[in-house]
DNA sequence: CTTATATTTGCAACTTAGTTGTAATAACTA
DNA sequence: TAGTTATTACAACTAAGTTGCAAATATAAG
C-alpha cells in the first residue's frame, strides 16, 4: 500500500469501504467517522488512498466528491474509466461495470473523462 | 422566452452567451458582470434561463457550474444530452456536438446523465 | 398617462464543502 | 531505544452558492 502508514484513521476509513459495495461521499464519511477522526484528516487520508490507487473518486450531480474502491488496485488509467450511477430515491451511488466508448476527438487530446448517470436503482424502480 | 421579464440583468447575461460559442462558468460571469449585477441576481437569472430552455448547465471537473446556450431552445430532453469538453491548459469549456450512447441498464431507470471530458483543446495541443 | 400587481433586484447574512498552517503526536527505521 | 518523518487535531479560513426581505422595476389594467 505505498508510502501510507497504518494508522487508526486509515484503518477506519478502509473498513468503511470494505464493508460496502457502493461508493461513499465525503459527507457520509464525515457523518459516520467525524467523531473519531477529524474531517481534515478524513479528506487527507482519502486523497492519499486515491494517490495510492486504493480508491478512485468522482463528482456526483450535486458537486460532492464520492470515493469507491478500485477493483484493479493500480493507478487509475484512462482505460479503467467506468460510469457511475446515482439513485435519486435512495441516494445509493455506485460504479457501473460497463465499458463506455470515449469518443475520438479530432485535434484534441483526451486525458480524462467522467460519465455519471442519474436515475432509479434496482431497489427503487417502482 | 416564457415568463421571464426583459430586464437589464437578463439582457446583459444573454449578451455574454451570444458573444461566445463556448460555455461560461458562474464564476466567470460574476467576474465579468459582478459590478453591474449582484451575484445573487446572476445565479437567479441563470436558473430562470435554464428553466426556460434558453441555457443548459453542467458541472465541470472542479465542481463549478457551467452554462451554455441550448441549440434547440427547448427544455433539455434526455435525448439532447451531449458531452462537454474542458481544456486543462486554457480553461475553455464547450459543448461537443456528438451523440453518446447512454448504456441500457437492466432493472434501473435512467433519468439524466452527464459526460465530461478533460484534455487539451484544438488550440492547446502541442 | 396613471395606478395596481407581480416579478425582479440588491444587500447582508448565512450555509456548506473543502483547504491551510501549525504544533503535537504517532508510526516506522536503524 | 532514539531519531526521523509522516500523520493528526484544531481552529481559522476560502469560496461557491443560498435565503429572507425590503426596495425597485416591468408589465398589465383602467
Ligand atoms: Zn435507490
Ligand atoms: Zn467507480
Ligand atoms: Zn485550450
Ligand atoms: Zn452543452
Amino acid at each position: 500500500m505505498g508510502i501510507i502508514r497504518k494508522t487508526e484513521s486509515v484503518e477506519l476509513l478502509l473498513k468503511e469501504f470494505h464493508d460496502t459495495e457502493t461508493a461513499l461521499s465525503t459527507i457520509e464519511l464525515i457523518k459516520r467517522l467525524g467523531k473519531r477522526i477529524n474531517k481534515t484528516t478524513i479528506y487527507r487520508v482519502l486523497s492519499k488512498l486515491e494517490e495510492d490507487g486504493v480508491l478512485h473518486s468522482f463528482l456526483g450531480f450535486d458537486g460532492v466528491k464520492w470515493f469507491a474502491r478500485c477493483k484493479s488496485h493500480t493507478q487509475v488509467q484512462i482505460s479503467d474509466i467506468h460510469p457511475h450511477f446515482q439513485c435519486i430515491s435512495c441516494g445509493k451511488t455506485e460504479c457501473l461495470d460497463i465499458k463506455v466508448d470515449i469518443p475520438k476527438l479530432v485535434n484534441r487530446e483526451v486525458l480524462l473523462s467522467q460519465f455519471i448517470i442519474k436515475g432509479k436503482c434496482n431497489l427503487c424502480v417502482a
